[in-house]
DNA sequence: TCTGGGGTCCTAGGACCC
DNA sequence: TCTGGGGTCCTAGGACCC
């Protein structure tokens, strides 16, 4: 059996923590820019707001609605997760975390022994109490079911926050219970031609017979048809490095100037060859990427990517952020008014197992930026992120203040709560009066 | 005026080999 | 007139996830 442990609306519930006052209300949580909504309450799902609608078009489709709104703060709700998975693993032998706001536990052996609705209902209390986030778990025999166990955790209260399928007639239910697009595995082109196939619902997807299945969609779709049928299949593997890393920002406001997009793919690149590191990597690949605003109808479109390859494998910030300077070169063209660009490095291999090039970096060299590298990473672990970074990575300072703005501070959040669990400064302050 | 950011896996087709 | 048979590797794009 498998366990699925999925917080409510997870951002906006890690700011409810700190700001009661927001309990009952309709509230989003806005991408970067506050461009899109990215999380709702409950309240906010039930008015209608849909998820990604952009943050401008609230207030003319929801006239006289008032409607909270909080930039995201991603450093609060990393350290939130970190607080429900640390909780989770005090009460799972397995866990493997899937996302910012999902673990699945494999509770393989417990069932014998444990009442699984007793033991994920208590799960929940206690995340609830130590944490203050609201989790739904859903228990299954496959991931799968155990995620669609979550989705009736959620909706129905009588639930108290566990719904468990272990029978073949509690799956039944539940698959006819509920739409095939909602199944783990079935997007939106999936849902297309299962309908156009008579199949609405979960259930009318898995009981048709495997062969046909097999032969109209791909594999994936096969797995998850099993899984619908009480086979598990399909795994998640915690902990993998990360095969590909993308650093990517969309600009408040148009880039026309190669200099401050140079500045800003240097920031994207500084950022990867820092992941990079963080998993102990290094890549063979950098790309980058530029685009105009796709929704300017009234300004030329472009969009380029351009693949540079490394002689020999690096996570030195010097390094990719040269490399990333070159090839904006290559791709940038003059006249446009540029709205995102990004930074991807892939061809990942431990950085213990590097292939040397003999017309690439020497060793020497090599050994010097690392420890370029290792002295950059001690000083911001130890005094903050982007303490110290490349001059390539400073925008040109403000002609008032004399201050040079870097990377974090180059993007919109005008809503943004403190970081209360993070940052000593911005702790809650607790009156007796 | 204003529209996010980060991943994975699979597959078909091209280019190449004998 | 008539045009084989069997492989591998790589890549772009699709589909999906959060």
């Amino acid at each position: 059996m498998f366990a699925l442990v999925d917080c409510d609306n997870c951002f906006v519930s890690c700011e409810r923590v700190f700001r009661p006052d927001l309990e009952g209300k309709p509230v989003v949580v806005l991408s970067n820019n506050d461009g899109c909504v990215v999380a709702r309450s409950n309240e906010a799902k039930a008015l209608g707001i849909k998820e990604g609608t952009p943050y401008f078009k609230l207030a003319d489709e929801f006239p006289g609605v008032k409607i909270e709104a909080l930039s995201s703060n991603y450093t609060l709700y990393g350290d939130m997760s970190a607080r429900v998975m640390a909780t989770i693993r005090m009460h799972a032998p397995k866990v493997e975390v899937y996302s910012i706001d999902e673990a699945f536990c494999d509770l393989t052996g417990m069932e014998r022994t444990t009442d699984l609705k007793l033991w994920g209902e208590q799960l929940a209390a206690r995340i609830r109490q130590w944490v203050g986030m609201p989790v739904s778990i859903g228990i299954g025999p496959t991931r799968t079911l155990a995620k669609l166990a979550s989705r009736y955790a959620k909706l129905y209260r009588g639930y108290n926050k566990c719904c468990v399928i272990d029978s073949d007639e509690k799956r039944r239910k539940a698959l006819a219970g509920m739409d095939a697009a909602r199944v783990w595995g079935i997007g939106a082109r999936t849902d297309a031609k299962l309908r156009y196939n008579g199949c609405r619902t979960a259930l009318d997807f898995a009981d048709k017979p495997q062969g046909w299945v097999r032969m109209l969609f791909p594999l994936p779709v096969e797995n998850t048809w099993r899984e619908l049928n009480g086979i598990s299949c399909i795994k998640t593997d915690e902990i993998a490095e990360k095969k590909s890393i993308c650093t990517s920002r969309s600009f408040p406001e148009m880039v026309a100037d190669r200099e401050t997009l140079r500045t800003h793919v240097s920031n994207y690149a500084s950022r990867c060859a820092a992941k990079l590191r963080r998993q102990h990597s290094v890549c063979n690949i950098l790309t980058v990427f530029i685009t105009t605003n796709p929704f300017r109808e009234d300004l030329e479109w472009y969009s380029n990517a351009i693949n540079v390859t490394l002689g020999t494998a690096s996570a030195s910030t010097v390094e990719l952020v040269s490399a990333a300077g070159q090839a904006l070169d290559r791709i940038f063209r003059d006249g446009l008014k540029y709205k995102r660009a990004g930074v991807i490095v892939s061809g990942i291999v431990p950085d213990n197992a590097v292939q040397l090039d003999l017309f690439g970096t020497d060793e020497n060299t090599r050994r010097r930026l690392n420890l370029v590298s290792k002295a950059a990473d001690d000083v911001n672990r130890r005094w903050g992120t982007e303490t110290v970074v490349l001059a390539a990575q400073q925008y040109p300072s403000d002609p008032v203040t004399g201050m040079s703005p870097h990377f974090k501070d180059v993007i919109l959040h005008n809503m943004r709560t403190p970081c209360y669990t993070t940052n000593l400064h911005d702790i809650i302050g607790v009156s007796s009066d």
